[in-house]
DNA sequence: TCATTCAGTAAACAGCTGTTCGCCGAGTCT
DNA sequence: AGACTCGGCGAACAGCTGTTTACTGAATGA
């Protein structure tokens, strides 16, 4: 085989991964714009040249690092989708499972939230596309629900938007909440399970919409 | 008059405005938390130290760039508030008056999106601070209409907000529509009319949710 | 008119930055 | 066993950073 790992290979992905996580967690306190190549080989304990063997450019590991957070995104959207039929409950979970997503993603939603608008091209760039794809996945998993009688295909890929959109503000606002305030975390998810309920109010209404 | 300008504060308050200036020309394509002072008075073409007359720090200007940029936004959003009654119109005006505040103020809106949730703390608290006022302005501004029946004090708090934080995200992807592309920008109008579409047809059928 | 205030200066400080270079030595392939 | 690959190293490069210091000179106020 010959990308079975060997001994070389596994070495190198394993300084990557350090390479990545020590971005990340630097990146707890700054943007990516102002991240020091030689910050994150110190605080991986290597020589500053050793980063070129990976990446040609702090950029470049800004796009792995959205790789990294919204990868393992797309099948938590499936299940949320896919689940019981009940409009209440599923809003519940929803919003739950956003919750424990950001509790155990914290550092990487922080980083998505941030370089979303952030100042570095590239990063911004593979994060709309990756937003983008989660995107047609909604639309997709909407569209065959009774619900969406009356929607156009295109109408539907703008409420999509609206989902996503309004899970991301959801999970940087979880994410804002200090971990030691229960209270404000609850009224946090409260307020976001309102805001669905509202969207998906107006969109069972939809048919009947006026001038 | 002690507080008469003089040529001597005018000065100072000349200088001062022209370091807010560069450096939100500068912050066009980095974040604030990688914003150099020396990059910032060398746009300006004054000494260094010159820099500490005015601000103690960067995370400082910043927050005096976030006063710019959303203090004059008040009036804008008691305009759009306060119009006709029709709902149809109303929304199509608020995101007309969004666009044309886009442009007329690209450089600070680009730097409310890439701040509020960027590296630089201060900066993103007096941001959060400016957004909770408005969701005070427009919720207010929302409760004497008639379709505002029904609705508690909190969750009437909790709708603006959902106005409000649509508003941001409206104009972020305005501003990050190319200026020679009316056809995307035509279609991200359209996106946001229908999303505040279907907001308020949620509001207005609040009274009617079932289990 | 004379003393005071103070925005802006120039220079120096130590310390940091990204990038390039040739070299080493362990893992790999034949 | 021998040739080769290549991840990581250490040193050097020019150039940049924020901050402090003592200063100048024009606007100010008595």
């Amino acid at each position: 085989m010959s990308h079975t790992p060997g001994a070389r290979q596994a070495q190198k992905e394993q300084t990557r991964q350090a390479l990545l996580d020590a971005g990340l967690q630097l990146l707890d306190r700054q943007s990516l714009s102002s991240l020091g190549l030689r910050e994150v080989t110190r605080a991986v304990g290597v020589a500053p040249a050793a980063f070129y063997r990976h990446f040609p450019d702090m950029a470049a590991l800004g796009v792995a690092l959205v790789g990294e957070a919204l990868g393992s995104l797309h099948a938590v959207i499936r299940d949320a989708l896919a689940g019981g039929q009940d409009a209440e409950d599923l809003i519940d979970r929803t919003v739950a499972v956003t919750a424990a997503y950001v509790d155990e993603h914290r550092a990487h939603i922080r980083f998505i939230a941030r370089e979303r608008y952030g100042g570095v091209q590239p990063v911004r760039a593979a994060i709309a596309a990756e937003l983008g794809r989660f995107t047609d996945e909604v639309a997709a998993g909407l569209a065959p629900q009774p619900a969406s009688a009356g929607w156009s295909v295109a109408d539907l890929r703008v409420l999509a938007g609206l989902y996503v959109d309004h899970m991301v503000l959801t999970a940087a606002a979880i994410m804002e909440v200090p971990e030691d305030d229960p209270a404000a975390r609850e009224e946090i998810t409260r307020a976001a399970r309102l805001r669905m309920q509202i969207i998906s109010l107006g969109r069972s209404h939809w048919a009947e919409r006026g001038a």
